[in-house]
DNA sequence: CTGAAAGCGCTTACAG
DNA sequence: CTGAAAGCGCTTACAG
């Protein structure tokens, strides 16, 4: 402790105006950074905000700069396909309720999963509103990559959440690890299994392709087996590019006749629920089902135990914290992680609904 | 939407006093029911209020009521038998830290888990401090509910966490659902274990039988498989009442002697690394070990997959989100869940790291 | 480059 | 019972 420092009373601009000998007006310019100063004065008063640990109010600060915060959001919109990017807004709305006493906005711009150039267009009003920060979801690698190049342009600062994108200047990323997620699911199937199964990875919509968010679950969940030497699983690969209800049975029919022995099933992302409709209509018994993401659809086939166990990536977390975040790093001026990796939770019937 | 109501601007005190005719000071006395004003200027206020649905501004009030709030927490003091309860001054800080703006102010009072008078003489500590709201850790059934009376009389509000009871007062309960979690602990089990097995249900220091927490956990496990019918599965029960590792061995080798098809083992607490000390020790194989919380103690262990799945009982969150509800209930006037029932996270090697 | 003053929305004595 | 004024800690023009 410095023995310039009170320990009782909080330390206010007017102490250190008073205490450098200028007005609490020039105190401001320093502590903002707003030139206009003297190099001496504001030597002086660095040395004596320093000294003291001045910590500014925000209460005060936000109070007096009737400043409005404004944040942009960019993620895809819930399709009928599936209802995963609901989530989302519950979390924007839970931050919101949080914040609005700092007079923080929010306003979401939200594109077809189906298609890039809404992607782009989106991020394109978005960028044009020069927003404080923009938080996105980067579904389309290529495009995404893009649009944070044309951030750093414009020094708009932006926040990843859902899935990265590698070498950027992103302030944070809040998400899931998608390799080791692949791994826990792994590691539930091997648990649930007999030794000699054969085990079914499948990949629905590949054509998203492109975000390789979910093909290093995939990576994950072979690499677990990989280690696992005293165990004999055999592990098979399809890949499914459409999602009409004839060709996905049609291919899953082919699988389960060319291995008469499949004991799991691993799917690769919230489209679990389509294999579980073929499971529950061919009267497949035995199977042991894992996918991710407690959406409307996947629901019900966990509480009928068709799905054994979703992995939940916390969608309403990850908005909610990628915007605490962005708080944190543009109101509080605080730092803020590099990556926020959020638990990955192991869903079952039994505990569905503290999670819902 | 009614029509005094004007949609861009913010309505303040100053807004109301100008259509009701009076001066700020009335509308806060009214605000506030201060007393000291006539009925009929006290309904014209109120009214105005209701019409133009007032929200006042948090970070104005309290910037100029310098009053501090003040929260009292009682809870059991980390022991070296057990770390659990250093998990939640992690929740404390987090929720200090995000509200320290506020002038909030918690003073812990930790007692022993063995010892139920530090339990009393704590609370009675906390007490006499007169906080805004006391958070309590009901650790002692007979001994909380005393508290929870005195508390009722002295008129100081009462959060619980961790465990419930029920018919006292309290604002709120923040924790697990005892219950659920045991079923959740019984179809990790099931999952894993081949039929005709025998299982273990361990209660270790069952001198906490005072606790209903741990009781319902056994409760929820068994009820489980009595729903099982297709399963053959047989629940053996076996209670210790010592920590010595002496004892600990010669009942569960006794245990072992009895029932040789033992397959699996839940613990009903957080003692389970005495039993994968055991399960270590003598090199039995083939266990599924089964138990509850992310202790120093347990961690190592479900690292070597010697336990191989954690209920995770969020400790952490507890205090964080019990801290958070006492402060809407108190600071900001809000409403608040009679029961904040947290998620049963489900932890294996796989996804420890991000529950740590 | 610097200071004095008004104001953010609310609370708190104080005077009447 | 009611109002006028000072103040919480900071920001924002404005004047010099």
């Amino acid at each position: 402790m410095n023995d310039l420092e009170m320990p009782g009373k909080k330390i206010t601009i007017k102490d250190i105006a008073q205490l450098a000998g200028v007005s609490i007006g020039t105190v401001d310019r320093v502590i903002h950074n707003r030139g206009e100063v003297s190099g001496k004065t504001k030597a002086k008063i660095l040395k004596i905000t320093k000294a003291l640990n001045y910590q500014p109010d925000v209460l005060a600060s936000t109070l007096a700069s009737k400043k409005n915060v404004k944040f942009a959001i960019i993620m895809p919109a819930a399709d009928s396909e599936s209802t995963f990017w609901k989530s989302p807004n519950i979390g924007i709305e839970k931050a919101l309720s949080e914040l609005e006493y700092f007079g923080l906005k929010i306003t979401k711009y939200l594109f077809s999963i189906t298609d890039k150039h809404s992607f782009l267009s989106e991020a394109e009003k978005a960028m044009a509103e020069i927003p404080d920060l923009i938080l996105i979801a980067p579904s389309f690698h290529k495009e995404a990559m893009e649009v944070a190049e044309i951030c750093d342009e414009k020094q708009i600062p932006y926040i990843f959440f859902n899935s990265n994108l590698p070498d950027t200047n992103q302030i944070c990323y809040v998400g899931q690890d998608a390799l080791q997620s692949g791994m826990v699911a792994a590691k539930l199937m091997d648990y649930g299994i007999k030794n000699d199964s054969e085990v079914l990875i499948v990949s629905l919509l590949s054509l998203l392709k492109n975000n390789n968010h979910i093909l290093k679950r995939k990576q994950g969940f072979i690499k677990y087996f990989e280690s696992k030497k005293d165990r004999n699983i055999k592990l098979i690969c399809l890949d499914i590019d459409s999602l009409s209800v004839g060709d996905v049975y049609n291919e899953l029919r082919e699988a389960f006749k060319k291995n008469p022995s499949i004991n799991g099933i691993f799917v690769t992302n919230s489209r679990v629920f389509h294999v579980a409709r073929f499971i529950e209509s061919e009267k497949i018994c035995n199977i042991n089902l894992i996918g991710f993401d407690l959406t409307e659809e996947n629901i019900p086939y966990l509480e009928k135990e068709i799905i054994k166990f979703l992995l939940n990536q916390k969608p309403v977390e990850q908005a909610y914290r990628a915007i605490i975040t962005a708080f944190n790093k543009i109101v509080l001026r605080r730092e803020v992680p590099k990556e926020i990796l959020l638990p990955i939770d192991i869903v079952t019937k039994e505990n569905l609904m503290y999670y819902e």
